[in-house]
DNA sequence: ACCTGAACACCGTTCAAGT
DNA sequence: ACCTGAACACCGTTCAAGT
């Protein structure tokens, strides 16, 4: 009788769990259905309870986005080719599984597309990369990447041929970047640069 | 005396002057300056008097952006490789005019993207390629456009030498895409398909 | 110190009343 | 018929009052 157990806010509030519930709704009904007031609702408070974890809205979204992209981690050991073609494949199906916060990694948080460029720039280094046809490739695969997440957005799950479809086109996009690529950078100084397959 | 002649709502409303006014307000304040209460109010009128010619906001949106991109010519009688430069450069210079609206077209109105992408794809076959590699470098091109726009969308006019360099790095992606993409499509049954340049 | 309701300054849009 | 103000159902956030 003493600590009566509320019913609804079971948990405490904290950034991670305002988070997780901000990506539940934005993945359940679209960025447009997460407010703060709603978001608040959802976790059992009112909308200013949420100022104490985040400072802003804008903050919120760019915590989402770094939740979704969290880390992508790349093999070592294989060659400069491989590299590329698993970062792009590995980015692209990361982001397509929460849909809804392409919008804000493109328009407010374009940091975070910075960031898994620079992702990609360290491993093509350390595989011996130079440092111009590093910076050349990452910046070229980086606008075939986002433009490839943010026009496949809308058909993902829904029509399996339309995504086969799409899947082909990357693919067909990622080789043909790379392979255009090999052609244009340090055509015949570097020994170990970004050439032809095979 | 008997006509008197109001101040401000000088000429009347209409379809064309709504769009360009929301299209002025767009790129002075960016596209979160652009309300249906303020644009109404800058022409000198109530908010419900627009939805007299605009059904929606979303449909207000989508004017904008098709005011922008408006038509991209194609020149006839050049090689595809050309044909598809000359598009992804014209395209990318359209766009990047009104920046603000970058965002509508990637995310509301995908369809503007496609119908480019239709122009060019019927320039292509014009020019002899083949369906399937027609549809394959559009797509793949579209994607690549799509990105850089997005990631070039910011930093337009101030920094001239960021700009220089993303233009740089555009040109590169282009080439790059068009020599992969002969390397890949239809090796050596098409005759005059999309092949390399020189 | 931490929390949070009421209040403010906005939205897009419906709806009914004006001409 | 065309137009449009008031009103509704929302926003994000400030601010002052609560514990």
């Amino acid at each position: 009788m003493l600590s009566v157990p509320e019913p609804r806010p079971v948990e405490r509030l904290s950034r991670d769990r305002i988070v997780d519930a901000a990506l539940a709704i934005a993945d359940r009904d679209g960025l447009e259905g997460l407010s703060m007031r709603r978001l608040a609702s959802e976790l059992g408070t009112g909308a200013m309870s949420l100022y104490n974890y985040v400072p802003d809205k804008k903050a919120l979204l760019d915590a989402l986005v770094e939740r979704v992209v969290g880390t992508v981690d790349l093999p070592v050991g294989v060659a400069p080719r491989q590299i590329c073609q698993i970062w792009a494949h590995s980015v692209r199906t990361t982001i397509c599984r929460h849909r809804a916060v392409i919008p804000v990694m493109m328009t407010t948080d374009r940091s975070i597309l910075r960031s898994l460029a620079v992702v990609l720039f360290g491993a093509l280094r350390d595989a011996g990369v130079g440092a111009g046809d590093a910076q050349a490739v990452v910046e070229v695969l980086a606008r075939f990447e986002a433009g490839s997440v943010m026009l496949d957005a809308d058909a993902a799950q829904r029509h399996e041929s339309r995504r086969r479809r799409q899947d082909a086109t990357f693919d067909l996009g990622v080789t043909a970047l790379l392979d255009g690529l090999a052609l244009q950078l340090t055509p015949d100084r570097n020994p170990n640069g970004s050439r032809q397959p095979e």
